[in-house]
DNA sequence: TCCTGGAGGAATGTGCACATTAATTTACCA
DNA sequence: TGGTAAATTAATGTGCACATTCCTCCAGGA
């Protein structure tokens, strides 16, 4: 699809500093870059084959999103959530997701009752089949879809980015882990109280769901070993394949 | 000392940087630019009297931030907020700020109960005397004062960005009609409901006052006058006293 | 008179070179 | 031999110049 009806063929300036951004993300969506790792510019820029101002715009934006820490004049660094950051952003999450239940047994639609059930569906199958990536992503992607569903784009985004926040420090090193998490049953348990409307009964199990995964994150520590920028960016081109 | 006011600096890096951020926000906040004014980097920078460079990475940040809009290739605008989005974000304060007054009814400290007593005397005080600069700041410090009385640093931050963004579209030329709000008398029931522990109650005002807000501020649309740069940056100066 | 195409100019975006700052190593002295 | 200070090196930050893109204005034709 989308062969090349762009009006714009010679623009490829945003599409690198979107790839470079999303290379340096992906390194550390994959427990390449582990806590208090420094991610020195020029290292970075001969790994990625880009300019150096190309890494520090990407570099800018992670820190502004809170992605990493800078210090001025000493670097930009990966940084290590305390449990106590860990456990605020999930406070916060709290607030926001049993509003979001709340508001979804008000008024859920029967669109929107397909994509839950869909979406179930889908973790149950990859339980099943025990393919722990897929089950990793459609564990964070319920937790936006039941935003989504509220119809807010603002919310959406918000969500998007605690829940970003809130997993990154784990999610690391920790996909493999991912087996005993009781994240699937969960999930169907909240989706049965939003339709059948009970919106006390879904506000108390989302409230009940993140309390565990704080907990469980809590008792996991990654481990401060520090890693070459060129191994972690093993595989990791910002020249992927062309994608829009 | 750095006592050499020639158009070198020296070391006052970030202090610069910051000081070229607070004269775009305040320009924004006095209402001297309107929605939908360009801000060329040329004029910025001859306005402000710093390079070019500098301009840009506050225009950067302040994309980043909501407080703009970025076109590329295009330039920054000063964004025009629909109405729909205005909604959208008084429907997140909503949902954030329900679940904080109501948090506070159930922990709720004397030092919380001190502050939140001065804030609503101080807010009296204000109306009393027609200060209507002051009353509008207070006004929004008070629903940052309950999310700090939380002692979450991270929801602190999250809506001290929504209340920037769901009261810049009309802070900017409304400061002087601000008189007619019922701000004052809501947060003081407010507070009051806070303080007897009646959590019901509480969420009921804070949800009424913000959907009060939202209303009033949809029935306001601003002017769509351009204005020129350099009558927007009169007695605003990125070198003014240094202070953080 | 209105539409269209092209040329001129201004604004944005980017690579590059240099200044400044922090970290490391080395040399010197107690 | 250990500690301190200076020097060297590498990384960050910034100003500058140029390339690219977009807007505007004007001329020509239907």
């Amino acid at each position: 699809m989308a062969s090349k009806p762009r009006p714009r063929p010679r623009k490829g300036d945003v599409a690198v500093d979107k790839a470079v951004y999303d290379a340096i993300r992906r390194a550390m969506l994959m427990g390449r870059l582990l806590p208090g790792t420094k991610l020195r510019e020029p290292a970075l820029s001969r790994v990625l084959n880009v300019s150096r101002e190309r890494v520090r715009k990407a570099l800018h934006r992670l820190v502004h999103e809170g992605w990493l820490e800078a210090v001025p004049n000493r670097g930009t660094f990966v940084p290590a959530l305390t449990i106590a950051e860990v456990r605020e952003i999930y406070d916060v999450r709290t607030m926001l997701e049993t509003a979001i239940v709340t508001r979804l047994c008000m008024e859920c639609r029967t669109a929107s009752a397909q994509r839950l059930r869909a979406h179930v569906s889908e973790e149950r199958q990859a339980v099943k089949a025990d393919d722990r990536g897929r089950l990793f992503g459609l564990s964070g992607e319920f937790h936006i879809l039941l935003a989504e569903l509220c119809g807010n784009d603002q919310l959406s985004r918000l969500l998007r980015g605690l829940l970003t926040r809130s997993t990154m420090h784990f999610s690391l090193s920790a996909p493999e882990r991912f087996h005993n998490c009781a994240g699937p049953h969960d999930h169907a348990e909240i989706v049965k109280a939003i339709l059948a409307r009970d919106a006390k009964k879904a506000a108390k199990l989302m409230l009940d769901h993140l309390l565990g995964l704080v907990e469980w994150q809590s008792a996991w520590r990654p481990p401060p070993n520090p890693v070459a920028l060129e191994e972690a960016f093993r595989g990791i081109s910002a020249n992927r394949p062309t994608r829009g």
